[in-house]
DNA sequence: TTGATTAGTGTACGTTCGTCCACTAATATC
DNA sequence: GATATTAGTGGACGAACGTACACTAATCAA
């Protein structure tokens, strides 16, 4: 009864639970889903679980993922060899695209990018800009500001002393709003095709 | 020591722990937090989340968010007449990255742009494409499929009778598999700008 | 002004949880 | 063939957790 190997099935029933659950069951759940008779079977488990690097404790020593339990087998490109259809990725669990892209969910806000200004940051018309309300922002960072009552969404800049918002698209000049006043950066965005 | 309404600050400093530590904090740690003094109050505050359909529990009882849990307000258009910092109209206009992305989970994987191929539609490297297993593609979807071994993703178009795949960068030619494997069509894609 | 409702305090209590220790079984190493 | 090493069993125990109940304070509607 030992195998030297790491324990890849039971990661990724651990894996399947969490992705139904958002969150890491008690040893003795862990122990029904594994069919471990002791909850110390568990126990042991999640030690060489954290050993590992898959799980981790906040300060009072509750249990969480870390970023590498969520990592996907990047193995897509194996899938090829066998049939495409087989799971090219055990979709089960995702890492919630919620987790991933708002650090600070209450200083985080969405803002619907209208016009071709941020073209060529890849910043489309209809894409959605994820911002963090903040008091500073450097140059070179995208911010949301108010120009003329309305939210805009430009790369800010410094020309000589002063700070400017400069389009990404060569078709729109920049800006010199006077005083400037931003709202916060933006730390993401994302688009759906459909629809 | 009565308000009628919900508690904005409270929701937002759980979802901010959440974000942190991908756990719903016990209501010790809830109590520590807050500022309660009771943990009672703590389970009270639970439970009215609970009623509200921000929290949720798991088959033996312990607690996880709900999707709601993760909705972020669109746009804070409002926002510019008061406080910046006060919520604005919260009713409407709450999304969650996931629910907008992702339809069906269990046909969704990730795949990660790499080059500058499909610049020209806003997909730059180091974005991540959201795809959807399929069987049909139309010619003007954004697919992904197999090109010499590896993942690619391009814009299927339709060349005479042959369906081939086409870059959206003046600089690179137009792929002509045979056969052409498609993987599925890209539904949507985000990135992000910290790190 | 009264009464209902909502939010939080304080204390107590039973259950679950995680940990510990002794023990067993299977594999790999020398 | 002896011996670590690894994986799991089983039971015991203290601490943490959630729950319950009685009480206080503030708001709102009648």
């Amino acid at each position: 009864m030992a195998r030297p190997n790491h324990d890849p099935d039971h990661l990724s029933v651990l894996q399947d639970y969490y992705a139904q659950h958002r969150l890491i069951p008690s040893y003795a759940a862990i122990s029904a889903l594994l069919g471990f008779k002791a909850k110390n079977a568990a126990a042991m488990l999640v030690a060489r679980l954290e050993e590992a690097g898959y799980l981790q404790r906040t300060p009072d020593k509750r249990l969480t993922p870390t970023t590498r339990f969520f990592e996907r087998p990047r193995s897509l490109a194996f899938v090829r060899a066998g049939m495409p259809e087989a799971a090219p990725d055990s979709s089960a669990d995702m890492v919630s695209l919620d987790s991933m892209l708002v650090r600070t969910p209450s200083k985080t806000f969405f803002v619907p990018i209208r016009g071709d200004s941020m073209m060529d940051a890849g910043l489309l018309d209809g894409d959605t800009a994820i911002c963090e309300r903040t008091q500073h922002a450097n140059p070179g960072d995208i911010v949301v500001a108010f120009v003329g009552n309305e939210l805009t969404i430009k790369t800010l800049a410094k020309e000589r002393e002063r700070y400017v918002l400069k389009p990404e698209n060569k078709a729109y000049p920049v800006l010199r709003p006077d005083p400037l006043e931003i709202l916060g950066v933006v730390t993401g965005s994302f688009r759906s095709y459909r629809r």
